[in-house]
DNA sequence: ATGAAAATGTAGCCTTGGCTACACTTGGTT
DNA sequence: AACCAAGTGTAGCCAAGGCTACATTTTCAT
């Protein structure tokens, strides 16, 4: 033989593949709320603060960025915060940011389970985090607690 | 004991924090033309054409929104299509294509081992795929072969 | 107490990726 | 041959998420 098998290609049906991409869209769109709160809730726990600086320099945005970001997250009931005084997380953005941490490092430890470099690791989970549903989450701890 | 130790925070170094999210924001915006470059080759191995109103049912979109993707891909020159004919790949978008295609199939043979159910397998990897570097994809290689 | 540096906020610009509405081709039926 | 439906393209709108430049407020050292 002369190459590999290539493996068939078979298309989803096409309700469940528009579907399928609408999802992963509305996923996208959480995922820079995501980020911002937990990232203002490590702050917070932490250091005390969360200043627009802060979370500017920590994501690699300019300030600017930060602050409408803010804008958005007090609008969407997430954070409060008054002017030159800081950011704090509400009850949801609390909230929010516990559910988002546990993902973030149930997401770790599964690729480090399955033997993706620490760095890697790391690096990839920043954008998968957003990606992973209850299903798929409850399955991760199912197969780190069996081993 | 009354609650389970919760784990301590500790943040990143600034630097690599912020490299990490940039890194994220990249593969993200790379995405899109990732799932059309996937989908227009799925369209022509197994229909023989791909057609703007077909891409953009599949994809949930409408056909303005698909229309103006398929300019971006030519821009990018990844595609090439002449107007009321169809849509076609480059060498550079085959190459994209049959890359996307692997990962999004390792995507999710891998969610699938660790026993993430079948759907939810499916539609998270819609995201996934877009965020696992090559480092990962091997590693997820090598964990499928060996069991 | 004051002056400089840092932080914060605002304004205005850009690109991406959505949408609807409308105009124009194309291609099959009659 | 003509018509009509489907497909295609274009225009114009919007929100998100980037940016730079500039104005304002705080904070900190002197
Ligand atoms: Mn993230
Ligand atoms: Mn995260
Ligand atoms: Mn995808
Ligand atoms: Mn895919």
């Amino acid at each position: 033989m002369t190459t590999a098998e290539p493996a068939p290609i078979e298309l989803p049906e096409e309700p469940t593949q528009a579907r399928r991409f609408g999802k992963a869209r509305t996923a996208q769109s959480a995922a820079l709320l995501e980020d911002y709160a937990e990232l203002i809730a490590d702050l917070l726990a932490t250091g005390g603060e969360a200043r627009p600086t802060d979370i500017a320099r920590r994501l690699g945005v300019s300030h600017a960025t930060a602050i409408k970001a803010i804008a958005r997250l007090k609008r969407e009931g997430l954070a409060t915060a008054r002017p030159y005084r800081g950011v704090f997380l509400t009850e949801a953005g609390e909230h929010l940011a516990g559910r988002v941490r546990l993902r973030h490092r149930l997401v770790v430890d599964l690729l480090l389970a399955v033997g993706v470099p620490r760095e890697a690791a790391e690096q990839d989970a920043e954008g998968i985090e957003h990606h992973v549903s209850d299903a798929t989450l409850a399955a991760f701890s199912r197969f780190l607690a069996g081993r």
